[in-house]
DNA sequence: CCATACCAAGCAAGCGCTTGGTTTGTAAAG
DNA sequence: CTTTACAAACCAAGCGCTTGCTTGGTATGG
């Protein structure tokens, strides 16, 4: 959690402590219980324990939140990631660690924002949809390298787009049925997910 | 789709050309464009060429077309899937059958109502969820029978719970990049499913 | 004649956001 | 130390608009 704090001191990432912070990660949690257009500005208020005009001080709009929360949520994601492919070898270890991470991103501690970011894309309005693609596009890109270095070494046997496609669709489902603490924990759910990859 | 007819003469489902059912599939497919809470009565009005009003003629609430949406959804796909494993005799034509049955449910003429199911989930009151619920589990029962003789007969080597809800996710997910009449068919997507979980 | 389908108008509530002013923490000036 | 200065954080009130839904009435086909 080292490049978490690095991130915070350089800016890319809100201090979760900071006014704005709290109503950041506050709204994160409401925008993945109740949705984006059912989550009021008074209900972000009063969870954050202000009066619904004051958050317009630290953000111009609702949107803003939104697109906000979307961004360190891959900024968050990009770092983790790369960290954790350094400690992987060998092809399957790398998407084996890249499996983790999506797991991770979507139930662990960023779940809320991450579930914003996968289900609550549409409510983005265009504009802001474009500028948080090209960060996507960065994350994706690493996906597709592991991938497709799977495919020529032989224990991959689909197509490189479509099993990317079909992955991201089984692990952000798994926010909707996972529960950590139960009796599967998520290592050996990536395993299962590795498992389906592999045969 | 002799079966639908039937469905449409014995009530369970509505005739689309009936005021109500073109309310009922201008709702589905709003719903599934815009999500359930932007979409307002007057949009859903302005589509289907009436006043806003004139739709609680037809329906009580706005949450009652949701429902209702829904429940046409399950009963239409548990129909054809029944009807699709008739036509399958080994565990992997069925399995296959089943997944290319969701495809089509999520992708095909329901695709609006089955996405709506999917992704407004939340959107449905508790009280309505309940109702909902039961139809659904009835559904569950046709894939769990499928996967686990598939486990029995020794080339599925994910668990059954987990392996459901995993593909689960990644069908349901297709809705949001799959595009018929480009390159792949429902029916070669339906192979790297099959691929995916046998390995 | 009567049920079905609809319209025109509008109500009450809730929405995002604005406004003008007050508190609070901080830090230099006296 | 105290005083002054000032920006950041926040409150209280409410504006303008949209929302789901209601109401009272009208047209139409069997």
């Amino acid at each position: 959690m080292q490049e978490v704090n690095t991130l915070i001191e350089t800016g890319k990432l809100t201090d979760p402590q900071s006014p704005r912070g709290r109503i950041l990660w506050k709204a994160a949690h409401l925008f993945k219980e109740k949705g984006f257009e059912r989550t009021t500005m008074r209900d972000l208020a009063s969870e954050v324990g202000i009066q619904s005009g004051s958050i317009f001080h630290h953000f111009k709009t609702k949107q803003d939140i939104l697109k906000e929360i979307m961004q360190e949520a891959i900024i968050y994601n990009l770092a983790i990631m790369r960290a954790s492919l350094n400690n992987a070898s060998s092809t399957e270890d790398k998407l084996r660690a890249l499996i983790l991470c999506e797991l991770k991103s979507v139930n662990g501690v960023t779940t809320e924002a991450m579930s914003v970011l996968v289900y609550e894309w549409r409510s983005l309005s265009k504009d802001n949809q474009k500028d948080i693609l090209s960060l996507r596009e960065e994350y994706e890109a690493i996906w597709m390298e592991v991938i497709e270095a799977g495919i020529k070494e032989g224990w991959i046997s689909n197509d490189a787009f479509i099993l990317r496609r079909l992955l991201t669709g089984a692990i952000s489902w798994t926010v909707s049925w996972f529960k950590s603490g139960g009796e599967m924990d998520l290592g050996q759910l990536a395993d299962e997910v590795l498992l389906l990859v592999r045969g």
